[in-house]
DNA sequence: CTATTATGTCATGGC
DNA sequence: AGGCCATGACATAAT
């Protein structure tokens, strides 16, 4: 019983420190052997727990407990470690940015052992050769600059050994990640040594540590340049044995980790998706509490504060429906004789529905954790965590990177530039973008320029002062000048237009303004004969300014449209004007000023325009600003899910029976409860709700 | 010859 | 109430 009591200690410290990290208080500390550091140091991080005296403390006492040969001791010693750096970097799972990280880099010693826990009989591949393969993700560390945002997505990606078949939905995974960066600089290669550096990080066993250690060198980093001194590089055998209270244990686990997991408040997202998550859990842990099949029991109590590191952690609070983050999930498991294949699916559809899970057993799942089951067939063996990474979140992820990469999709650039030219009524097409406020006033000035004879003190607004002439004497028949040319060009061509249009322009609109129909012999006269007058006319001037030497006003249309009314009044008492012509005069007056106000409303309505345009291109960043960073958080959650995934799988494959042998996870799996406890369960029970577990009362 | 653009003009409404 | 301005709608010439 002793040494039942150590494996499930051993476990549940680990146990617990997953369920810290999802905001559950764990009060183990009781239960713990008096060996054992208080839990919360533990968990707090470098304390005394781990000092080298406690090490060959814990390793005393192991062996007085009769510890199962093949676990613990040292192993159990680092593996705790390596858990607790885990749960210690889980609240930094987030993007870092962009910065300067110097390395470890080292490449694994030619036989180096894999660790007790996770090695297996894992071949030493280089990332080369097998770049999707167990091994190839742990084998270096490089040095780099700059690395991009998106890349810490790869410790979702990080495969775990055991399973073959899953490794190539690891490899998958990576290319997919991969191709997301090639736009952001990011090499395939940079994901595979990412991916190595994290598995170093996460998984390194006490082998390859003292590989590191013993191994102090420089390194020029491939990518920089850089002269990369190993961060173990003068190590100590106090080192290695108290890592806790040196630079080694304090520097590998945050300096190491943080890079990839610097602090971040939490997205919304991922929060959101955790308490869906929790949400779901309900239905399969009901009942699990009554059973009376003596279900191996982990008494938690109610989540109180978080503290310390854990304290940080970016995870909703789940005091109850813990359960939910490892609902397992049947589908890949075919067991005809199963009474409970149905539910089970029906819980993993569920959860593969509601949270895109992606069923990685094959991958979490270590074989030689099966060792009373068959082994021939691993890749039937349950998720018990339900399938933490789901292809749909991956599709989602992908569909969101896609975007990403087009700033945003074309069908959005096309609702968004449809409501904008609903609003508006005006079309952003390319023709008009080009229009520049110079190429606008250009335009303007030629106008302005035959129109400026009406401007010479009376314009405002964008009228274009600098096109300006001073027109006083412009019924003075000013000399001609080049850049009239075509206004002479089209009076002189089109006399017949003169001839006619007034008259018909009269008949036509017939306004209320009395206008008098010129004679048309007239016309001819002025437009070929007065080529000096006519050259200074623009053609819609030219009309009213014919009209006026028709009528024989006196004075010039200019002053007709820009004196002010006392003047303009004043200057009309001072002649003695038929009615015709002052109707003339007065529309003429209203005219030229309607044409200068058209202009500005013209100008103030395109300068709206390419105030929209700026201000719809503004926006267009900040959304795809935001779908970056929604992206982003998307892949930590992924990898955050990916990390509860592999503590579970530690902690599972650490229980052991009464026999010592591990629990099958074909048969057994760990189960939360709406009360905090946890359960061992067996499988065959999970789909009978009103069932009882039917294994193992360990409460401890 | 047609579509687009630039500009002028009128009607209307607000100040 | 008249004048001025802004602007939509339309016409027309130019491109």
């Amino acid at each position: 019983m002793l040494s039942l009591k150590k494996y499930l200690t051993e476990g549940l410290i680990q146990f617990t420190i997953l369920l810290s990290l999802m905001g559950v208080r764990v009060d183990l500390d009781s239960y713990l052997p008096s060996h054992l550091p208080p839990l919360h140091e533990i968990i707090l991080g470098p304390t005394s727990a781990y000092t080298q005296t406690q090490f060959h403390s814990l390793r005393g006492t192991a062996d007085g407990y009769g510890v199962h040969p093949k676990s613990v001791d040292l192993d159990q010693f680092f593996t705790s470690r390596r858990l607790l750096n885990r749960v210690r970097a889980l609240d930094r799972l987030q993007v870092p940015t962009t910065e300067l990280d110097a390395w470890l880099v080292h490449r694994e010693a030619e036989g180096s052992v894999p660790s007790a826990q996770t090695g297996s009989s894992r071949p030493t591949d280089t990332p080369q050769e097998r770049p999707g393969s167990d091994s190839s993700i742990r084998d270096t560390l490089v040095t780099e600059q700059g690395r991009s945002t998106e890349e810490v997505e790869e410790l979702g990606a990080t495969a775990q050994p055991g399973s073959s078949d899953l490794s190539k939905e690891d490899i998958d995974l990576i290319d997919i990640l991969w191709r997301q960066d090639i736009d952001l600089g990011v090499g395939r290669e940079d994901f595979l040594q990412h991916d190595k550096r994290n598995d170093d990080m996460w998984e390194s066993p006490q082998d390859d540590l003292q590989v590191d250690i013993l191994d102090p060198t420089i390194q020029v980093d491939g990518e920089t340049g850089e002269n990369v001194r190993h961060q173990f590089s003068d190590p100590t055998p106090s080192d290695l044995l108290v890592p806790d209270s040196g630079p080694v244990a304090s520097t590998q686990s945050d300096e190491l980790l943080s890079p990839f997991l610097p602090a971040m408040e939490s997205p919304l997202d991922l929060e959101e998706q955790w308490q869906d998550l929790m949400s779901l859990m309900d239905m399969q842990v009901m009942d699990v509490n009554n059973s009376t099949e003596n279900p191996l029991y982990l008494s938690l109590n109610p989540p109180t504060q978080q503290d310390g590191n854990l304290g940080q952690v970016p995870l909703p609070s789940c005091s109850r429906d813990h359960s939910a983050v490892f609902a397992p999930t049947m589908d890949i498991l075919t067991v005809p004789d199963s009474p409970l294949p149905q539910f089970s699916s029906h819980n993993s559809s569920d959860l593969n529905s509601t949270f895109g899970f992606t069923n990685l057993t094959g991958i979490l799942f270590p074989s030689h954790l099966n060792s009373t089951t068959n082994i021939t067939s691993p890749q039937i063996l349950p998720d018990p965590l339900g399938g933490i990474l789901d292809e749909a979140l991956l599709d989602e992820i992908s569909l969101m990177d896609l975007a990403l990469e087009e700033g945003f999709s074309q069908v959005q650039t096309t609702q968004l530039q449809e409501e904008l030219d609903s609003d508006s009524g005006l079309s952003l097409d390319s023709h008009r973008s080009p229009v520049s406020p110079s190429g606008s006033e250009s335009s303007s000035s030629s106008s302005c320029s035959s129109s400026s004879s009406f401007s010479e003190e009376g314009a405002v607004g964008y009228s274009s002062d600098s096109e300006m002439i001073d027109q006083e004497d412009s019924d003075g028949a000013i000399g001609y000048q080049p850049e009239y040319s075509k206004f002479c060009r089209m009076s002189s061509q089109n006399p017949s237009h003169y001839q006619r249009l007034p008259f018909l322009e009269h008949v036509g609109h017939n306004h209320t303004y009395n206008m008098v129909p010129e004679e048309p012999e007239d016309k001819p006269v002025l437009s070929r004969g007065n080529r000096r007058s006519s050259g200074f006319l623009d053609r819609q001037a030219g009309r009213d300014e014919q009209r006026a030497r028709a009528m024989k006003i006196p004075f010039s249309n200019d002053k007709i449209i820009n004196l002010p009314v006392e003047e303009f009044n004043e200057l009309l008492t001072k002649y003695q004007l038929s009615e015709a012509q002052l109707c003339l005069v007065r529309d003429i007056r209203r005219r030229g000023k309607n044409k200068m106000a058209a202009q500005n409303c013209r100008k103030r309505k395109l300068d709206t325009i390419l105030n929209l345009e700026q201000e719809v291109k503004r926006l267009t960043r900040e959304r795809t600003s935001q779908l970056r960073e929604k992206g982003e958080n998307l892949r930590s959650l992924q990898q955050m899910k990916q990390e509860v995934e592999n503590l579970y799988q530690e902690v599972f494959s650490q229980l052991r029976d009464q026999e010592g042998r591990p629990y099958s996870s074909q048969r057994y799996a760990l189960h939360y409860t709406s009360n905090g406890n946890i359960v061992l369960m067996p499988r065959s029970a999970e789909g009978q709700q009103g069932r009882r577990p039917e294994k193992k009362d360990r409460r401890k």
